[in-house]
DNA sequence: CATAAAATTGACTGATTAGTCAAGTAAATT
DNA sequence: AATTTACTTGACTAATCAGTCAATTTTATG
């Protein structure tokens, strides 16, 4: 078993706690009493805690999404493979939402740098969902419009829930968006 | 011409920097340079920043919705009226996204009384949505889960354009799902 | 083993935070 | 006009914030 370095402490006790209490709420000093480190070692490591926060963007967020979504593409039914992601929640946290859209909410319009590496990971989002598109009747403009859609409802249903501080509502959206799909394919 | 008394002067401050920078990042003093006013007479009127984060709630952002969209119900054609408020963003910054939403992402994890006074403006505003929909074959249940959809991916097509600092991905999202609406109707 | 480089410690700084409060002013009531 | 109540002032507190830095320990290199 490889054994967890420095840095990797720190991004994971930062991934967590801005997950759950978001960038501006989660001190340094929280993240390091997380980690079981002092001031030096994050300072040595990151130039402020603006780089922290690039880095979980970049190495965590970027990855936990590619790591949920790379096979879409090869899947046989790639749109039902995404309903099945989208339909197993069990390990979903509702009470804090997306990681993602929480910091594009509190951080996109604050600061360009972080704005652009959430876009990116937005972007990448987008395209496994316009992976899971099919449908031999769209050329890839329309395809890309309705993946930006899947993922804006996706997006809004976990807000929906999260507003509600309860798993119901998500799910709700979720079976009506696939609903709704599957009705516009036979028709289309 | 009315004066605006101070409770006003700070409601419209709070809303104003809470929208703009979110609740954690203002601060008291911020606000207070904004309306022009010192310390005392804010705890004189609110007992906290809470309390007047939940008076800007349950008086700004709720009202706001209710001037927007109270007169749905009356429309001739109501999903009409609902697409028409949609596409018409001159107003709108989407730089800083929906307020409602912003706030539910930072808050509603760590405050019960906010989630709370949130969700009834949620829920209002789902209820509008609600009202759009006059399809003679749905019952209210049905008509209620796809007024839940739409509001989530109006939700999430605002979080696009918020994360892309560009209200380009709202317009196409919000043009596909009417697309969309429409052809369901079509074929329901 | 010796030396250099990298990593870690934690006390410290100066700025900022929400909230308090005694003193003063303005408005309402008798 | 006198008195009470409502409102406003701004200095103050104690806590917390991100970031600094000289001293120390650990690891890598010759």
């Amino acid at each position: 078993m490889k054994k967890t370095t420095t840095r990797e402490k720190l991004i994971n006790s930062a991934h967590k706690l801005f997950y759950k209490k978001g960038y501006n709420a989660t001190s340094i000093d929280d993240i390091l009493k997380d980690a079981g480190l002092n001031k030096g070692s994050l300072y040595h490591l990151f130039k402020s805690k603006k780089e922290l926060l690039l880095a979980v963007i970049n190495e965590r967020i970027e990855y936990n999404f590619a790591k949920k979504y790379k096979d879409i593409a090869m899947a046989k039914n790639p749109l039902e493979f995404l309903k099945q992601k989208l339909i197993a929640t069990d390990d979903f946290d509702f009470k804090h939402g997306c990681m993602l859209n929480n910091l594009i909410q509190e951080m996109s319009p604050v600061d360009k740098d972080i704005a652009k590496a959430l876009l990116k990971v937005y972007n990448d989002l987008e395209y496994y969902y316009f992976l899971s598109i099919r449908n031999k009747d769209m050329d890839d403009k329309e395809k890309q419009s309705l993946a930006k859609m899947i993922l804006a409802t996706v997006e809004g249903a976990i807000t929906a829930a999260k507003a509600a501080q309860d798993k119901a509502p998500y799910i709700k959206i979720i079976e009506q968006l696939f609903e709704f799909l599957e009705k516009y394919r036979q028709h289309a």
